[in-house]
DNA sequence: CCGAATTATTTGAAGGTCAAAATAACCGAC
DNA sequence: GTCGGTTATTTTGACCTTCAAATAATTCGG
């Protein structure tokens, strides 16, 4: 805080330009690399990333999961993961049933189908992303884990508060 | 490469994991940062992350832009473009006009009342970023800067390599 | 000048996304 | 048991997004 040459007192307007340059390259890097894979999904599996991405956490739940499980875990809103279910369920990949105990739950699991197509996606999305990588020294890569860890830690700090 | 015991040839799986685990990292904080970000511009100015990126697009280009330029920018779609500016040229923050010199090019601006809108809400996104990012220190972000260069850098060169 | 290739933009179809409202089922206190 | 609050999911409406096809205008070689 500063006093003015009329004696009020005003703010001294901070410079953030580091912050916001960090979170434009963040935002950069992540797309670049989104739209790669994106791509990529699209011309070897004919998938799109939100179907490859809810795939990938039902085949880390063998027993399945419910539709909040899985919204919360992508991070996106319930409508959106039951019209991406509904589309998946269609084709095929995924199997889905309301819960025994709870009319309310539905479970979803893969299917056999569903989680062979998957396996042969992961597999390459694995090189992909190495490749994507490559240039990067195992340093640097840990390096990177450690910083994005703590900027995570600080991005939830910060949506806590305004919560 | 290594010989099984049958002396048939086969590809060692090299494990990515790291990699991967780093490719996850960076797109929970992007999203964690951008899903905030998101629902503060749509509390505070009633208004998506999209048309802020456009007009943030266009604030620093006093003499305006084609679509294409912005959608390469942006990098987004063409078709994407058309329909972002529709709308804002609608509410009254753009102004759009077919280029004098060559008929297939349209120029968009921002207009007076859309560029003092857009000052406002960018200079309260500014101390967002700042808040998000406040628990790093200067040198993490300097670190954070290096390293996401070299990863954009490596990015690329993955893409350029496939297309 | 003409036609082919290129470039800029729009349109259309399908899908993904959110917030908010609606529906449905559970649970606990009476 | 039933009423009220909570939780799980779906629906709705608006918007964003992509790709591919269509339209329109420019450029350039001949």
């Amino acid at each position: 805080m500063i006093l003015d040459s009329e004696t009020k007192a005003v703010e001294l307007p901070e410079d953030h330009g580091n912050e916001l340059r960090l979170w434009l390259r963040l935002l950069t890097c992540t797309t670049l690399i989104e739209g790669e894979v994106r791509s990529r999904l699209r011309e070897r599996f004919d998938v799109t990333l939100p179907r490859f991405d809810l795939m990938a956490q039902l085949d880390k739940a063998p027993d399945g999961m419910t539709l909040s499980d899985v919204s919360k875990r992508m991070m996106v809103s319930n409508g959106n993961v039951t019209g991406l279910v509904e589309r998946l369920v269609e084709s095929g990949h995924l199997d889905r049933r309301t819960s025994d105990t709870d009319r309310r739950v539905q479970v979803i699991r893969l299917t056999k189908a569903g989680r062979a197509e998957f396996r042969k996606m992961a597999a390459e999305h694995e090189t992909w992303i190495a490749d994507i990588f490559s240039d990067l020294s195992p340093k640097d890569v840990r390096e990177l884990m450690r910083l994005l860890a703590k900027t995570k830690a600080s991005a939830q700090k910060s949506a806590q508060k305004r919560a």
